[in-house]
DNA sequence: AAAACGGGGGC
DNA sequence: GCCCCAGTTTT
């Protein structure tokens, strides 16, 4: 596995151009806090990430605590999320979320899997990140890309997240599971895209069925 | 199993 | 103008 991490920096660091940096509220100024990440998280969901990295900036700035976001004014939450998909849902499910921790987990962001599953718009994906980066607990976020390249490298063979998820925590060294996340979903963004991926660009060719399954019209082509 | 939530960016 | 996107909840 830390080969193919490997190989996947590589392509991305000669790709030259996306990198798409400071990526998913979780590496901001404020990372490490369990808090923002979960919050972050939750915001991120199905939406380009550069784009939420900003609000979510945003919307620390003005509330810091459980304590500020579980009191603070709905239609405040939304106007300042309001430039993110989902951004009505998403401002009263971070409030309920907020109101919880401090109803339930005494202001703090449980560390467990089944606490955290209870929160409100917390589902496997963001609370195992939640694990993982908040708490370096051994958990592997599986979101579509990672899904998709996982099956296309033939690491697993699975038809649901959660089956993927499982499988590969089978497979990949604790100390790699944050990576696993980060470089996966970059990759997945930058050049094994879900449709017409660059293939050109990726040296993973040999062990990947989705390539050698491909003709070559439905690979992107090179000019 | 499928629908619903959704504004912004790429093309 | 059309299509997609670091999921989760509800039907």
């Amino acid at each position: 596995m830390g080969v193919i991490i490997k190989k996947m920096e590589q392509a991305l660091n000669r790709e030259k151009p996306p990198r798409l940096t400071a990526l998913r509220g979780l590496q901001m100024e404020e990372q490490g806090d369990p808090f923002k990440i979960l919050i972050g998280t939750i915001l991120s969901a199905r939406t380009r990430d550069e784009n939420t990295t900003r609000v979510v900036n945003k919307l620390f700035a003005r509330f810091k605590t459980p304590q500020d976001l579980a009191s603070a004014d709905i239609d405040e939450i939304k106007k300042i999320i309001h430039s993110i998909g989902f951004y009505n849902i998403k401002a009263e499910r971070i409030k309920q979320v907020s109101q919880m921790l401090i109803s339930k987990f005494g202001g703090r962001v449980p560390s467990d899997i089944d606490s955290l599953l209870k929160l409100p718009g917390v589902g496997r994906k963001t609370a195992n990140c939640v694990l993982v980066y908040a708490f370096d607990k051994p958990a592997i976020p599986v979101d579509v890309h990672v899904h998709r390249i996982s099956n296309r490298l033939g690491l697993v063979s699975t038809k649901t997240p959660e089956q993927t998820e499982q499988d590969l925590s089978k497979l990949v060294d604790r100390k790699l599971w944050t990576k696993v996340n980060d470089t996966f979903v970059m990759y997945g963004q930058n050049i094994c895209l879900p449709v017409r991926p660059n293939c050109k660009a990726c040296d993973l060719k040999k062990m990947c069925r989705y390539y050698s399954s491909s003709s070559s019209t439905t690979l992107a082509s090179s000019s």
